[in-house]
This record gives structure tokens, sequence and C-alpha cells, in this order.
DNA sequence: TTGACATATTCTTATATAGGAATATATTGA
DNA sequence: TCAATATATTCCTATATAAGAATATGTCAA
């Protein structure tokens, strides 16, 4: 079997360099296909489908402005994969804990 | 081109589900392949499969025990993401405060 | 209606899987 | 050394892209 598709859900969607670069560039502000284009260093075909799976999965959010198309990112899309991480907090908050008390530890010794 | 490969970052790591899964059940503590591949419902080869491709990325660290292999969550590693998720916390929250808002309009009406 | 602009879709191709089967490697105890 | 246990790796195949080129669709202004 291959891998899952890009379009199952937002943690395969982001997992594509070039759409976590569209969002960070829509965190901004609204914007539309052509200044997206102009911001990345991609064509125009490449960055309406990478557009197409954002919104097939929900990251983002399109509406029609005269010709123009304007996108903007739906952040509700992106809370599920920040709880998924913070149910990890409790782990890097050891690991950073002990290496300060490593640290502490090893300047007390220099006294 | 073809997708970006999953070894390449932690994004692309846990695009796939069955990682997630593992992830989820390391979360709670060290674990050996076998037990792995008893809680998930999955091959044993898929299982260390799928532990390479997270020991590569740096998501998990493992140790040798005997004959078992105990592998383990690196919290840090999930730090980035979690990070980079957070940088549209202020866009989800102005999503809430804008449905709380429309339902407390919604409640003066009643009255 | 026609031309120009803005965006979306289709088609093709090279490539990266993920799972299953089979096999290899590592470690322990007798 | 040999058998048994625990993991890892290799080989194979079906499938899902992602980028580029070409083309289609949609919208506006005259």
């Amino acid at each position: 079997m291959a891998r899952a598709a890009t379009t199952s859900d937002a943690f395969n969607a982001v997992a594509e360099p070039r759409r976590r670069d569209i969002l960070n560039y829509l965190a901004m502000q609204e914007r539309s296909v052509g200044e997206i284009v102009d911001a990345m260093e991609m064509g125009q075909p490449s960055v309406s489908k990478h557009l197409k799976v954002l919104k097939d999965v929900g990251l983002v959010e399109a509406r029609r402005e005269g010709r123009q198309m304007l996108y903007k990112v739906n952040g509700m899309a992106i809370r599920p994969l920040h709880e998924w991480t913070s149910t990890f907090e409790r782990l890097w908050k050891h690991q950073l804990f002990r290496i300060k008390e490593r640290a502490e530890a090893k300047n007390e010794e220099k006294k």
C-alpha cells in the first residue's frame, strides 16, 4: 500500500513544506493566488493545486472577489495538530528540567 | 517529483496515522517492540519499519536491553511541531471569540 | 460578444512509500 | 556451538503524489 493521501487530513496536508510555506504566508493576512505565487517561488498551477489540498482538508478558506480568489487560513483546523503535540509537552518539559538541573550541578562543582 | 520523504523531517513522519498511534502509545512509557506489536494491530516488520522512520527523524530513542529493544519518545523532537502550530493560535482564538460574541448577542435578543 | 486577466484542471512522468512475505541479524541460555 | 527468542532488513508491488506543460474555466471591461 502507498502512503496515506495528502487530502486525508491536516497532518498529511502540512507534511509538505511548500504547503507550510503557504500557510505561514497566509497567517499574516488573506491573500490572492497571484500574491501567493509572487511570494513563493513556485508556478501558478502548483500553488493552485496546493491550495486545493489545503482547502479540501479545511486548512484554508477561499472567497472570490472579482477575478481573484482570496485565501485565508482557517485557524480552527490547525487546532487539532496543536492539541496533539500538546500531549507530549510534559515530556519535553521534563527533558528541559533535567538539562537545567545538570547545568546547575555542574556550576556548583566549580565553586 | 514525488512527495517529500517521510524521513525528511518530523512533519512527514507524523503524517502517517500508524506512527502517531505508536507515538501516542509510547507517550505513556518506554516499551519494547513486542509490546508495541501487541498493542497496535500491525505485523512486527511494519512496526519495526515505522520505528526506524521515527528514530531517523529523532522522534524516538532506542536502547537495547537483552534481546529486546526499548523505545521511548523524544519529547524535544515534537516541540518544533508544537511551536509551528502555536503561530496560528491567535487565529483560532479570534474565531472562538467571535463565536462566543455571536452567541451572546443572540442570547441578548431573546430577552 | 470579444479580449485580457486570474485561477483551476488535466495529463504525464519520476519517485517515494507502506504492507506482506521471506530472510537476516543479534542475544541469551543450555 | 546450537536452538529459541526478539528485532531488523530486503524484496516486491500497488498506489499516491508533486511539478511542469498545456489547456480549460471564470470574470470583467469595452
